[in-house]
DNA sequence: ATATAACCGTTGTAGGGAATAACAATTGGC
DNA sequence: GCCAATTGTTATTCCCTACAACGGTTATAT
């Protein structure tokens, strides 16, 4: 059986079919303006930071680490909500990219305490630099005062979550 | 060099870690403040909805198939920016479960028509009903003026993406 | 001191969500 | 009729999340 790619023409992206759909009460849906945003976010996120390869919880975790040097894996799953289980391939990715790595500890044989190379250290600036235009284009559609009211929003949504 | 932590014993069930996570510049990021939101408030919906075992998504298209009538699958993919390869075991499973079916079409003999059943109709009902409750949640956190602020505000984040 | 419980990191597994490539069937433009 | 485009479908891949279980280690209790 021969493949043949055939996928190509049509520059003309968008609206190309004929009805419009009516959304409903769809659009004052706050959990799924919420799904929208975040997903928008997140491409915008991947976008900006393509150059240097890095996630959004990548990103946390080396801001983490930084922050906390020496702190155990237990420690950085509690603060960002992620799984001990899945940190552990997270983790390995950032080892073996020489960004972070595991320093066993003598006072607990168990644990390990997390580090910054001096290469995770640079990108963590690179990525910092990033993110700083990145976060200006909430500024820019938002207004300062607007992205200021979304934030704080954001952190009373999730109060007695 | 950072010595010996005791640990104390677990009485409480919270705060189980010894040491405190610094965050850093984390709290004042809207990327991530917009991803613990949204992980947060799917939690909540998944927990609201468990009892007729709906998810977001399925929601969404269950009303936009209630808003439009005879709605092909290509329309419902590009409303809710869904890929429709990812969308037809979704369908499927609203199928199988007896609220929406498809329908052939005389006209395009390619496509089909999505219908509610009457049974999704009053799963749909059932669901609005759900979904205001969970929706009065935000509005207690927020107040009605923060939950409508937020709402506009996330409309505004995607603005230009 | 020894048994028991709790903890840390790890492996394995499972599922949802999203993305891409490719395809058959059908429709429409030229 | 030929070729391009559309509709729905299959298949595959990847990321993220969740849960159960384990070996090794440490702490607690008796």
């Amino acid at each position: 059986m021969p493949k043949v790619k055939r996928k190509e023409p049509n520059e003309d992206a968008e609206a190309s079919s004929g009805r419009q759909v009516n959304f409903g009460p769809l659009t004052d849906y706050l959990g799924y303006a919420l799904r929208r945003a975040q997903m928008s976010a997140v491409a915008e996120f991947l976008e900006a930071f393509k150059e240097i390869d890095l996630r959004p919880t990548q990103f946390a975790v080396l801001t983490i680490i930084s922050e906390n040097p020496g702190v155990r894996q237990t420690e950085v799953c509690d603060a960002l909500g992620i799984q001990k289980a899945n940190f552990v391939p997270l983790l390995n990715e950032l080892e073996r990219r020489g960004l972070a790595l595991r320093k066993s500890v003598a006072a607990d044989r168990r644990s390990s305490a997390l580090h910054l190379t001096p290469l995770g250290n640079v990108t963590l600036q690179r990525a910092r630099t990033i993110h700083e235009a990145y976060e200006q284009r909430f500024v820019t559609r938002l207004g300062r005062r607007g992205r200021d009211q979304l934030l704080a929003l954001l952190n009373k949504v999730m109060e007695a979550g």
